[in-house]
RNA sequence: GGGUGAUUAGCUCAGUGGUAGAGCGCUUCGUUCACAUCGAAGAUGUCAGAAGUUCGAAUCUUCUAUCACCCACCA
């Protein structure tokens, strides 16, 4: 059987997934061995919505070689899969295929004829992203696969999961503990999705704004002096004002403030604090009066002092309005156009003149006045916010400022502003009080900050670990509730009164109110609150099932910092709010995936790779171990295709390596340890088992690139550039012992290359299983060894090969500087050669003069002139090629040599000769320095010899 | 405004106390029977700057500079 140069993973990988899959191969518990320990792994879950990116195929990868290696480990493996129902972003594309297709709109077709259209769409294309993570490699069990809507009412056949009952039975749960809770609140509104969205949902933006500054007369015409003063308290300005100045960069909220606050400690405001003043916008006849009240949130210093008080339009003054009782007057409808309902103008504002002066009101008498002019009614905001500041200034109570040019004109102050946007929507949001749901996040937070502090759960890197702790300490209420139609309906019915009846089903709630009539919360929930339940979710919680007592807690989850708040933290509060438990023990955090010039990838910079454009180019194995080998911890990586290619070529490296064994009759290994008598075998054995405990330090601690190296390092440096090379000797013209032991010992070297690259490398690594041996299992289930250097090291071997490799690189050095023509076989001559030495060449011969071009050898007392001289530990070789030497430039080429060696040493006894450093060094290290410098100066000498016989000469 | 991190070869990055590495790129050479997706040889660094701790600092401390990201309600 001849084997191909170079693997086809476009063939092979395909037909080496199926083969998995078929097999069973990814199943729970596969290749368990008896009584093991289980691993879990819970898949961060994709959108529905989603195709495969960057970021997927990097955390997926990472993911894929845990679950790989612990699964040949005889660990109890699984590695749960499955999608995320993703409200916002889902409902988003149905709609906009509805409207592509002219279908009638979500509104039009209702909201149950519209969850049925969602759930077509997922038929239909929620499977991309699974055969993309396949593509990839990934070895999800797949039978399991779960979504986080299964279950839930309106579910075709095929999704009856739990997952709903899931979700509900934890609001219920929560609800009755008080965990949860309804109640108007200032929340973060999108106006094009016309929904509540959560804080971290909101991008806040630097945009260019302006901060215009209007008069707002005091009643009655009343005046009072204002005085200003500077630092030292003289007087700088005074001046007679029958207004208060305030800045805005929302005029059009002018129309709902509630009063004006000034700092208790402001005293320029002091004669005019619990006054009347006027809004200067709205029809004349009906301007609205609002108190001078005081509060601690204005900075005197900032702007003039004074703040106008929209409780029901910006955060801040919210909290100054509910601490003062002033009304908050609500402006704009849910798709923010400034409100067209309720009563006319001239009637709201009456009403709301009579409570400005004290009559008692309530919230929601207050929530129904519209108090938008007639003229502005319907209006978008920013229209709106036109045409307020257009009326204020032709009334000429806009502040003036003077111009450089000495005219006079309104002051608006141009700035860079924040501004926030809807992370979807990319819309500015605008706060709205509205009636939602909230998890009472400070009831529910304590264990999820008391475990990672403990280290109950280990967070890494520890720079997010800090991120994580610091958010959770501080955290705010979280808003639950979403206007939407695709998600968990909110389980509360409310009978005519408004009380709430919270139960697992409507029955249920109709039992606790007989007689009522009830309708249900039309309301869903924030898709992370049902992604926060995925590790129980996913395992059959509420169900006591075998799965969740095998996997729960889970033991690993890696994640990308961007949801460390969206998801890890979620999680890890419902967790123990629900079961009590930790929902896993590790969590590792990777970076951001950004293109070659260190740019995020987005569709809008056009820089996106796509990962499978990439596996078709360059084969999933190479994408995986670039990936891999750049996942350092907690730096972002960046990509670039000709670094896939790299590994690609060491993907091709390794195949023929294989493909060398295989020529060679060296296969079919049975896994057990070769006897090895030849130095080069019992060297690859020690070096062999070295890296398998440097891989599974690495992998252990989470170094992903350090397993990536260390194996690339192994494969190409030590075994195809050398062990194959000092092979050759063995394998065709050695006897048929030795013939025979290093076939076996090859056989058995590159089949655990195979065996150790296969978390990273799985496609090639399985292909090269096949082809190289009949096998009980395949590579996927193969044992993982667990050889120790201690236990194969070889310290004979690997100093007699050390020397080996020194002296050939020595001579073939030696032999380029000199322009020695490559393929030219050379005699050399040795002198001084000690007892080691001479027993490293003579075990060696065959392989130094092949590897070295050498064609002869013979022993002299000393070097002849006219030699280029190869100095190594023990010994000086010389090759005589007087016709080919220029002097000059093997006097240079020593010479440099030497000035090396001569810098070195010169560190080294530096440190020797200082005697703080043998008091203070530890022992070995100061050994290793004598060592190091006994050796140099050896060197050092025969080179100085060979600069000598070359003066003679010269 | 608060926080976190980064700054090492031309490029992308490893390297947490013992005197600096890898890959890519570059230069020269090579049709050797595993591999040109290859091999051999080679060049390249005041480890951002300054001060300190130490026998010894890329690594620890402090300060400075530049960059990046996260969080935050200054009207």
């Amino acid at each position: 059987m001849a084997m191909d140069k170079t693997f086809n993973a476009a063939e092979a990988e395909g037909r080496l997934y199926d083969a998995w899959e078929k097999a069973g191969c990814f199943a729970a518990g596969a290749n368990a061995r008896p009584g093991a320990p289980s691993y879990c792994i819970m898949i961060p879950p994709p959108n529905v919505t989603g195709s495969l990116h960057m970021g997927h195929a990097f955390n997926n990868t990472l993911q894929d070689i845990l679950i790989r290696w612990h699964r040949m480990r005889g660990f109890d493996t699984l590695w749960q899969p499955g999608q995320d129902h993703a409200g916002i972003a889902t409902q988003m594309v149905v709609e906009r295929k509805l409207a592509e297709d002219g279908e009638p709109s979500r509104r039009e077709m209702g909201r149950e004829a519209f969850v049925e259209k969602v759930w077509e769409w997922k038929k239909h294309s929620g499977g991309t992203i699974i055969n993309q993570l396949k593509r990839l490699g990934a070895s999800c069990d797949w039978s399991r696969n779960a979504f986080t809507m299964s279950g839930a009412p309106g579910a075709p056949e095929g999704e009856e999961g739990n997952f709903h009952d899931a979700v509900i039975k934890v609001f219920v749960d929560m609800y009755h503990k008080g965990q949860i809770y309804r109640g108007k609140r200032l929340v973060n509104w999108d106006p094009h999705f016309e929904t509540a969205i959560s804080d971290l949902e909101v991008e806040n933006v630097e945009t260019p704004g302006a901060m215009w500054h209007f008069k707002y007369p005091l009643a009655g015409g009343e005046t009072y002096t204002y005085v200003e003063r500077d630092a030292d308290g003289n007087v700088v300005l005074e001046e007679e004002r029958d207004y208060i100045s305030i800045a805005t960069t929302r005029p059009e909220t002018m129309l709902g403030d509630g009063a004006v606050a000034v700092h208790p400690s402001d005293e320029r405001y002091a004669p005019i604090v619990g006054k009347l003043c006027e809004i200067p916008v709205g029809p004349k006849a009906q301007r609205r009066l609002i108190p001078i009240i005081t509060d601690d949130y204005p900075d005197p210093e900032f702007g003039s002092g004074a703040v106008k008080i929209t409780g029901a339009h910006d955060l801040n003054d919210y909290a100054v309005a509910a601490r003062g009782g002033i009304p908050m007057y609500r402006l704009m409808d849910t798709r923010a156009h400034m409100r067209d309902d309720g009563a006319p103008y001239a009637e709201a504002a009456a009403r709301a003149q009579e409570i400005a002066e004290g009559a008692g009101f309530t919230e929601a008498e207050v929530d129904a006045l519209n108090l938008v002019p007639d003229d502005l009614r319907g209006l978008d905001r920013f229209t709106a916010r036109d045409k307020v500041v257009e009326q204020i200034t032709a009334e000429g109570l806009a502040v003036m400022t003077e111009t450089d040019d000495g005219d006079t004109v309104p002051l608006v102050e141009r700035k860079p502003i924040m501004q926030p946007f809807g992370d979807r929507s990319k819309v500015v949001i605008e706060p709205m009080l509205t009636d939602q749901w909230f998890v009472d996040t400070d009831r529910i937070v304590g264990p999820a900050i008391d475990a990672v502090r403990s280290g109950e759960v280990r967070i890494m890197p520890d720079q997010d670990r800090k991120v994580y702790l610091h958010w959770l300490e501080n955290i705010e209420p979280w808003c639950i509730s979403r206007q939407l139609w695709w998600g968990h309906r909110i389980p509360v019915w409310y009978d005519a009164d408004g009380n709430q009846y919270c139960a697992f089903s409507e029955e249920e709630a109709r039992e606790m109110a007989p007689g009522k009539t009830l309708t249900r919360d039309p309301d869903v929930l924030d898709t992370w609150f049902s992604s926060g339940l995925w590790p129980i979710g996913t395992l059959g919680w509420p169900e006591d099932t075998e799965e969740l007592r095998r996997y729960f807690p889970t033991s690993t989850l890696v994640t990308g910092f961007d949801i460390i708040f969206f998801w890890v933290a979620r999680m890890m509060m419902m967790q123990y709010a629900v079961v009590g438990q930790k929902p896993f023990s590790d969590v590792y955090v990777h970076a951001l995936v950004r293109d070659e010039k260190g740019k995020k990838m987005s569709k809008s910079l056009g820089n996106v790779l796509d990962p499978i454009e990439l596996i078709e180019e360059y084969g999933a194995d190479a994408v995986r171990f670039t990936l891999t080998a750049m996942a350092a911890m907690g730096r972002d990586l960046k990509l670039s295709p000709q670094r896939i290619a790299g590994y690609r070529n060491f993907g091709t490296k390794l195949w023929n390596a294989a493909r060398f064994a295989e020529m060679n009759g060296a296969t079919g290994s049975d896994g057990r340890l070769p006897a090895a008598t030849h130095t080069v075998n019992r060297w690859i054995l020690g070096e062999t088992a070295r890296v398998r405990e440097e891989v599974d330090a690495a992998l252990g601690a989470y170094r992903f690139n350090d397993a990536a190296n260390a194996l690339y390092a192994f494969v190409w440096g030590k075994v195809c550039d050398w062990y194959v090379e000092f092979s050759k000797p063995l394998l065709m013209d050695g006897d048929a012992a030795a013939r025979a032991e290093t076939q076996a010992c090859m056989a058995w070297v590159i089949d655990q290359c195979l065996v150790m690259l296969h978390p990273i490398m799985p496609f090639i690594t399985e292909e090269l299983w096949g082809l190289l041996g009949t096998r009980d299992t395949m590579l996927v289930h193969a044992d993982w060894p667990g050889h120790t250097a201690a236990g194969l090291a070889d310290p004979e071997a690997d100093r007699e090969m050390t020397w080996v490799i020194s002296l050939i690189e020595n001579i073939r050095s030696a032999r380029a500087q000199v322009h020695v023509p490559a393929g030219l076989y050379v005699p050399v001559l040795v002198t001084e050669l000690d007892a080691a030495g001479q027993a490293a060449w003579e075990s060696n011969a065959a392989l130094i003069k092949r590897l070295a071009r050498i064609d002869s050898i013979e022993r002299v007392d000393s070097l002849p002139r006219g030699c280029i001289t190869v100095a190594v530990e023990g010994g000086s070789f010389g090759l005589p090629v007087a016709d080919l030497i220029d002097v000059a430039e093997e006097k240079a080429r020593l010479e440099k040599t030497l000035g090396k060696l001569e810098k070195e040493m010169g560190g080294l006894r530096g440190r020797l000769d200082n005697p703080k450093f043998l008091q203070s060094a530890p022992e070995d290290v100061v050994e290793e320095a004598r060592e190091n410098l006994a050796v140099k100066e050896d060197e050092a000498a025969r080179l100085r010899a060979a600069l000598e016989r070359l003066a003679e000469l010269g």
